[in-house]
DNA sequence: CGAGTCAAGTTGATTA
DNA sequence: TAATCAACTTGACTCG
C-alpha cells in the first residue's frame, strides 16, 4: 500500500490567510473542481452529524454494489460541467482559501504536524483539519461521493492538504456515513421488535373467523413508515414503497 | 475517567 | 503490480 508523504504543512496554512491569495497559483485555475450546490439538493447543507437528510437526498447515486471506480488518474471528471455554476464554486473555494483555509481553530495540537517526522516515543500524530477545510470536504462529500484522481488533487491542492489526506478523509467519510445509516436502520427496525406487548387481534381460531369484515376495516394501527419516522432520517425511502394506508 | 470522535493504519479484495 | 476500495482497528484527542 501507497504509505503517505505528507506535504502537508500547518504553517503553510497559516500563512496562506495572510498573503491575500497571491500565493499558491495552482489554486488559480481549477475550472472544473466542483459541481453546483444546487445539485446537492438545493443548498449548501454541511453535514449535520452525518446521516442526515442531506447526504440521504441525492448522495446515493452510487450504491455500494454498483459503485463506479472513478479513482483512475487522468479519467475525466464525473462533474466537468455547469460551468456556471462550477464558476460560482469556484469563487467560493477561492475566498474561503484567500480567508486561510486554515482558520485553523481546531489547529493540529501539541504542535504536531502532519508532515512532521514522528517523534520519538509518540507512536502516531493526528492531525485536526480546520473548520474551512472540513466545511469543503463535507461539501464535496456531500455533491460526490467518490473522487477522481485529478479531482481529489485539485481538492487537495485548494485545500493544502495532501491528496492521501483527501482520499482517507473521503473514505473514512464513506464508511462513517454508512455505518450511520446502518445504525439509524436497525434502530427504525427495532423499536417494533422491542415493544413489550402488542395486541393483536386473533382473526382465525379454530378455522372460524373471529371479525367481520366491517370489524377489520376500521383504521389500523399506526403506519410503520410513521413509528419509523422518529428513527430514520431516510424516511423518504420508505414511503414510496407501497404503504397504502 | 470513560465514551465518543476522527485521522491514520491494517488487511484483503478488486481492477486496470 | 500499483492504486483504490471497504471494513475494520488503533491511537490521539475532546468532552461531560
Amino acid at each position: 500500500m501507497a504509505r503517505r508523504a505528507t506535504s502537508f504543512s500547518i504553517d503553510h496554512i497559516l500563512t496562506r490567510g495572510r498573503d491575500s491569495g497571491k500565493s499558491a497559483p495552482a489554486t488559480r485555475e481549477r475550472p472544473h473542481l466542483r459541481a453546483s450546490e444546487e445539485r446537492a439538493g438545493g443548498g449548501s447543507v454541511i453535514d449535520c452529524g452525518e446521516g442526515c437528510a442531506t447526504v440521504a437526498r441525492g448522495q446515493e447515486r452510487c450504491s455500494e454494489g454498483e459503485r463506479k471506480r472513478p479513482g483512475a488518474v487522468g479519467e475525466e471528471p464525473p462533474c466537468s460541467d455547469e460551468s456556471t455554476a462550477e464558476e460560482a464554486e469556484c469563487e467560493e473555494l477561492h475566498r474561503a482559501e484567500e480567508e486561510g483555509f486554515a482558520d485553523l481553530g481546531r489547529e493540529t495540537v501539541q504542535g504536531s504536524r502532519p508532515g512532521d517526522q514522528p517523534r520519538p516515543g509518540k507512536k502516531r500524530s493526528r492531525a485536526a483539519f480546520s473548520h474551512a477545510q472540513v466545511y469543503e470536504l463535507e461539501r464535496r462529500f456531500n455533491m460526490q461521493r467518490y473522487l477522481s484522481g485529478p479531482e481529489r488533487a485539485h481538492l487537495a491542492g485548494a485545500l493544502k492538504l495532501t491528496e492521501t489526506q483527501v482520499k482517507i478523509w473521503f473514505q473514512n467519510r464513506r464508511y462513517k456515513t454508512k455505518r450511520r445509516q446502518m445504525a439509524a436502520e436497525l434502530a427504525a427496525s427495532s423499536p417494533p421488535l422491542m415493544a413489550k406487548k402488542v395486541a393483536v387481534k386473533v382473526l382465525v381460531r379454530n378455522d372460524q373467523r373471529q371479525y367481520g369484515a366491517e370489524e377489520l376495516s376500521g383504521p389500523c394501527a399506526v403506519p410503520l413508515y410513521r413509528a419509523y419516522q422518529y428513527y430514520c432520517p431516510y424516511i423518504s425511502c420508505f414511503q414510496p414503497c407501497g404503504v397504502t394506508h
